[in-house]
DNA sequence: AGTCTTGTACGAATTGTTTCGTAAACAAAC
DNA sequence: GTTTGTTTACGAAACAATTCGTACAAGACT
């Protein structure tokens, strides 16, 4: 499998378009506008380098093309994570998530969920 | 407090340095090698730059200068895991942490120790 | 003193990323 | 059919990150 490495920019815009689904240029640019300034004809440029790059899927039947991420959410934020564990966190896993637990105040609700996801895991090991 | 943004190659150095305390280029250079391709002029000159942008401190008394991290490993990590919650987990700090424990089958050890901190967490709410 | 080794400094080439101006295609509105 | 608006395409500029060649300084070793 390929190791495509998306850029900070080009995050922003899979993180859309893993929230919207298939959008068009313009679509994606009003939410990206939002949180960052930047003109139209950049967010097409990139989302044209991303296409070449295989990041995105183009559908061009009609003159108004739709994109789509062609690069599933879970395997991409998994290697971003791994990468920054091993470049950052020194190999390790837990000290990541301490710290973003740390840092972050989650609620109440999302530390259970959390605590019932890893006796799940727990459970799975002892088998 | 400025935002200093380390890049992927100046991460690496900042943790070997946080691991290893003041150290000289080569010393850094020796443990880069390992996991990296490069000359060693090319990371004296990322750690020089390091220093002008302020993320190294430098003693140069003598002729073999020692440099050391002059930002935190915590407040750096801290940061870097922000922005990426921002761009790529849509703000969820809770599901980064599932992310990085699904793929990354930690120890017994780490997870119980992550239930334990997770514990302590819940704890500290209810008062 | 002369050679060797190890170090820093500097500058430049290379590569990658981001930004946007401008032009051309096309359709809708007048 | 000409104007207006929306879109894509292309190219180049601006900026940032990475890499390394080369020169020079300083101490260590004959």
């Amino acid at each position: 499998m390929k190791q495509l490495k998306p850029t900070e920019s080009e995050l922003e815009i899979l993180n859309i378009l893993w929230q919207k689904g298939p959008s068009t240029v313009r679509e994606v640019h009003e939410v990206l506008e939002k949180s960052k300034d930047a003109g139209y004809t950049t967010t097409l440029k990139l989302m044209q380098i991303m296409h070449e790059k295989g990041l995105l899927e183009r559908n061009t039947d009609s003159k108004t093309h739709i994109y789509k991420a062609s690069v599933s959410q879970k395997q991409t934020q998994g290697q971003i994570l791994q990468r920054l564990i091993d470049t950052a966190f020194n190999g390790s896993a837990s000290q990541l998530v301490m710290q973003a637990l740390g840092n972050h105040k989650a609620t109440k609700e999302e530390l259970e969920q959390i605590k019932q996801y890893l006796e799940k895991m727990e459970g799975k090991k002892d088998q």
